[in-house]
DNA sequence: CCCTAAGGTTCGTTCACCGAACCTGCAAGT
DNA sequence: ACTTGCAGGTTCGGTGAACGAACCTTAGGG
């Protein structure tokens, strides 16, 4: 199963990351975890990605320490963040605020606040209230101020219409 | 020619970015950009990306306002990062830490310097001395310590065999 | 007028992604 | 015990992107 194209000879740290995280789908199954998706099923219907290729994506990304896969409380299987992975956030985030800040509108942008102080986190990732750069797990997501057009019905989708702190499990129990 | 594979309903700004970052090659191209690589050529030698492929991304990132195309001197075309182009560079060095803290050692690693004091930057991106974050037009690339295998000769790759600033042209002369 | 080189385009093959169908526990219902 | 339902996959053709090689076009130099 040779997944992941090599981006051969380039003894570049770029390269090596684009070996783990630069396939279609990766990023965002990252971003989902962030957000507190931990179920295959959950994964699969928020994001809208084929079976085989969310099987494929996780099992690498635990094979590579970036998951940990664990027995739910229910005997489903879980998906969360190790360290190494969390460690993906300041490059997920630069991402995200670069799209946001060029594609979208203040109405259709979520907001993510600090918290320990409620402040605003800005493009660069710093809170606009005490000027530290939180980490994902100080972090919470705001729903966006804007409704859209026909609201998903899925409990991922449903759930991120509520303020909740990152890396908590949602969707796994409502 | 749909090149961006859609990530259709995300109205979110990751989402947004991949569709214009997300594809194979596309951030190598990019870096590749800040690291002073101008001309079709160098791209294409450097990364030995097919020609098919590096043309749509190229016209593709010109369509997007990454990258502006222009006549160079010798008739040739060069490309150039824009300003929204150079706005992705917090995405980019989060990436490549990551990927160079957790797969590459300190004899493989490059390091980056800031100009105005000498410092080196950090995976977080501060400099080491003045406790500034710089932007690209402020860092200098540092050759790896160690040497590779068998040394690559195209005019790229031997430019980045000594120190230079970040976004000037390297290559289309040599 | 020929040769070379840059910057592509075209072409046939290969390979990843896709949706749909199928399989395999496990657990609750009856 | 048997069936139903669902989570979490695997398997299977079909499609479209990426690949390497060959070809084309323009410009300059000898």
């Amino acid at each position: 199963m040779p997944l992941p194209r090599e981006y051969l000879d380039q003894e570049c740290g770029l390269a090596r990351s684009l070996e783990i995280v630069g396939e279609r789908w990766t990023l965002l199954i990252i971003r989902d975890a962030f957000y507190g998706v931990s179920r295959f099923s959950d994964f699969r219907d928020h994001l809208g990605v084929p079976r085989a290729v969310l099987s494929e994506r996780l099992n690498f990304l635990v094979d590579e320490g970036v998951l940990e896969r664990a027995a739910g409380a229910s005997g489903r299987d879980e998906y969360a963040l190790t360290d190494k992975g969390q460690r993906l956030w300041p490059a997920l985030w630069a991402l995200l605020s670069w799209g946001a800040d060029h594609y979208l509108t203040d109405r259709t942008r979520r907001r993510f606040t600090h918290n320990d102080c409620g402040g605003t986190i800005g493009s660069d990732g710093r809170c606009d209230t005490c000027d530290t750069t939180p980490m994902p797990d100080d972090l919470s997501i705001q729903p966006r101020s804007g409704r859209k057009r026909p609201a998903k019905t899925d409990p991922v989708s449903r759930a991120m219409r509520t303020a909740h702190p990152l890396l908590t499990p949602i969707g796994a129990d409502s």
